[in-house]
DNA sequence: CTCTCATATAACAAAAAAGTTATATAACCT
DNA sequence: AGGTTATATAACTTTTTTGTTATATGAGAG
């Protein structure tokens, strides 16, 4: 059972189309930053700021292996029941990958 | 199955305290534009722009009775599925009834 | 026809969101 | 140490959202 003011604020956070699509790349496991950085139309501070804004609503976890930073979805988010099944009725965004041939994403 | 578009327009919707809990009330049944009005601490006007937004996104039907407007939940609505469960996940809000006494809420 | 009530729309102000460029931090490479 | 790459943060601008007050519309009541 969630609170008004807790499940709007996530709603807020899931209401964009970036960090949506974002989050449905993530469904298929861990993505390096740099995926989102090659594969959005944005500048790299403002995949930053996504990715913070999905943090901070608690929805994400990082993990940094050398320079790159991995983002995976929190599956112990009391929210993350509602993610995964948004995601699964949501029609899967094309993968790019024009990431550095050395970043493990 | 949502195009992430769509969904996350309807996920901003959604993503509003005010809105969601008017939604929340709908879930009982149809609603009186008026007793939103008596609910929620913003003006009228404001009150009227929610319940707009939410209609625009296909979410409420709505049936003139007299001088009074009845808002209810769309179940013909591709995203009813979703709203319901996201109510049936939603903390009650306590129901007010300030309304004027010959309106039928 | 005019008054009142419920609701919607218009015009505008304030606040929040989302983008940009410039710069900082952290890690790797030579 | 100094250069390069990945990511984050700061400062700022533009756009969007949300509220307000004033006004319009539509329906019932006298």
């Amino acid at each position: 059972m969630y609170a008004v003011e807790e499940l709007s604020k996530v709603l807020k956070v899931l209401g964009d189309s970036t960090r949506l699509t974002m989050l449905k790349q993530m469904e298929a496991g861990e993505q390096c930053a740099c995926s989102f950085v090659d594969r959005f139309d944005i500048s790299q501070p403002a995949i930053s700021r996504h990715l913070k804004m999905l943090r901070q609503a608690g929805l994400l976890l990082e993990r940094r292996d050398k320079q790159w930073i991995h983002y995976r979805l929190n599956e112990t988010s009391p929210f993350y029941p509602l993610v995964t099944e948004l995601l699964a009725n949501l029609e899967t965004v094309e993968p790019s990958c024009d990431c550095e041939p050395d970043c493990a994403m």
